[in-house]
DNA sequence: CAGCGCCGCTAAACTGATTTAGCAGAGCAT
DNA sequence: ATGCTCTGCTAAATCAGTTTAGCGGCGCTG
């Protein structure tokens, strides 16, 4: 791999100047003393050999490596990684940096090597990203540097960048209310340990408190709460039964994901009601599915590319503490109508 | 980060031994004729210490970084990218190497940054995976070194792995065989170009060819193919209809990958007709929605955590050319019946 | 007792960059 | 003529490892 690359002694030589004057010349060092000429003959000899610096030779004497280490619990099981990293593959390459990927599967033992192997490498700076929005413990060995919480925050304080999940409620209803919508609004996918602790999930919450204060602050409250364990499609499922056993229909329904949603929609279907003639639908995360549904599910999406982007912005660029919030913009699709009657 | 770590120096301080020695112990080389005493010491003092050599001076030497690269054309557009990833992942860790991540976006551009970023690295060697299977034109600049094809094929006939589709696709048919379905086996998802061009996908034409093999040899052909440009849900939803409004009904469809059969589930429901009960469907890819949808859809899962895998333990064990098929495991949920009549 | 080989270990070179300290020569003032 | 500064550049140290070459002492042989 990259055998027989011109170092920078080869390009000193050919300009017939020293390794120091190349150095400082390719490094457009401010101060020094060099002449145009020799500027030219560097750069000339340089592009002649297609030089290009060594990163682990440079970096052992500057302890830099122009390299960020993406560290997340699980990157596999959820569409959603993908997102965070290509954003922050994109604001690194804009930066000139690389992106050092490793799992910690949420087991001690992965943790403690990916944190090592990070270290070894002498990283820039660490992303520690979680995918599902929650509180976490960052391990102390990484706190030595530069660090940025993507989806997650920590006791520590630490930076942080997170999708501004009270907002997305508060779009959610203000949505709702706007068509029309006031006292048949029921909500899909309340969940007490997922709401409760922080560790597993934040987003609940936040949703939720977006919910309810723009419905409070309307005159009106939620007509149903359907809890369910996790929130998976067969609990949406689940959950839109009840509520149409229940005497009076709701108009609308908020589901707390676009999984939720997807079982909903399919209860909905089974119970020969249309969405939204009889049943207006909005939920969060914008799921590739949401598209792809009949009607297209409107939801407030997760916008993971921007979070992973600003991320690494936070940590190149240093921007004091936050926390960040991403806003989460509402998908409109055509899931929401005025309620029938 | 990772500042005031110890170094070899330090250790060898400690244990009263050369750099040579504590060099020597650690890295286990075998022929030397230092003392068991002196191992001792070594141990003991990079225990103490808390020891971890410093990857960028090693490699300066060696030329070895522990380092594989992970280029891709996209990662975050498709969910599959997670997959490979983990797989990756998972066998680097278990030989103790590190993924550096990139992508080329498919711009040309991109491309030569993306490789002379990790050129410049020095890594190891390089994954170079695409998200939809296909053939692909490898940089001359990565042949160099040691490089693996995931999930695509080039001219240059480099190692490669691929998912078994055509295997999956005689699977596909021969469990539809098995339940009794002869003359009424109906495909959606047939593309031209998608075929035709290798530079656009390879699985549309092997899985095809697993197909029609299988059923000519049990003396059965399609009874209808229906195209569609992309392979998309919509696509599926409008194939399935014009099956639908043919004179004969067909008993079973195969479609060409989940999203397609998506699509047709919806097209099924709206014409009141039950799966399995009335018509059986079968698909490709295990998609997260196949477990979500009513009745679970029975569909051969890419496997792309293996595949990944594979390509990490074919990069680093070096095992002759290739290609590899990763076979395709048939996940059998409720989709699939013995034909009504 | 000279010569040889083996044992256990080390000094120093080397990797490819950055950075510090400083040198030779020119120009100028005293 | 001497001392000073400024210009334009370079030698050498440094980073933290690996690797080559070889050293001193001991035991054994001839």
């Amino acid at each position: 791999m990259g055998r027989d690359r011109a170092t920078l002694a080869d390009v000193a030589r050919r300009a017939g100047l020293s390794k120091t004057a190349a150095s400082m010349v390719l490094n457009g060092r401010e101060g020094t003393r060099l002449s145009a000429e020799a500027h030219q003959r560097v750069f000339a000899a340089a592009e002649e050999l297609g030089y290009r610096p060594n990163v682990a030779a440079r970096s052992l004497r500057t302890r830099k490596t122009a390299t960020i280490a993406f560290v997340s619990d699980i990157v596999a099981t959820t569409r959603f990684a993908g997102g965070l990293i290509r954003g922050a593959l994109d604001a690194s390459r804009e930066r000139d940096h690389v992106l050092l990927i490793t799992e910690t599967q949420g087991d001690a033992a992965f943790e403690q090597y990916a944190i090592e192997a990070i270290l070894d490498r002498q990283v820039d700076g660490v992303i520690y990203a979680a995918m599902a929005t929650r509180r976490l413990a960052v391990p102390p060995a990484i706190l030595g540097g530069p660090v940025v919480l993507l989806n997650a925050t920590s006791p520590e304080q630490l930076p942080c960048v997170l999708p501004d999940d009270e907002r997305a409620g508060a779009m959610v209803a203000e949505t709702l209310l706007a068509q029309g919508h006031r006292d048949r609004i029921a909500l899909i996918g309340r969940n007490r340990q997922k709401e409760r602790d922080p560790e597993i999930s934040l987003a609940a919450e936040a949703r939720l408190r977006g919910i309810r204060d723009t419905l409070t602050a309307a005159g009106v409250s939620l007509c149903a709460e359907v809890f369910s364990p996790e929130w998976l499609s067969e609990h949406g499922y689940a959950a839109m039964r009840t509520l149409l056993d229940r005497p009076t229909r709701p108009s609308a329904v908020i589901c707390m994901n676009d999984r939720l949603a997807f079982g909903a929609y399919q209860a909905l279907g089974e119970a020969g009601l249309t969405i939204p003639g009889d049943i207006s639908v909005l939920s969060f995360d914008d799921d590739p599915i949401a598209g792809w549904l009949r009607p297209g599910l409107s939801t407030a999406a997760l916008p993971h590319e921007q979070m992973g982007r600003r991320a690494v912005e936070i940590l190149l660029d240093g921007e004091g503490k936050g926390p960040w919030l991403v806003p989460m913009p509402l998908r409109r699709r055509r899931s929401v109508a005025a309620p029938a009657d």
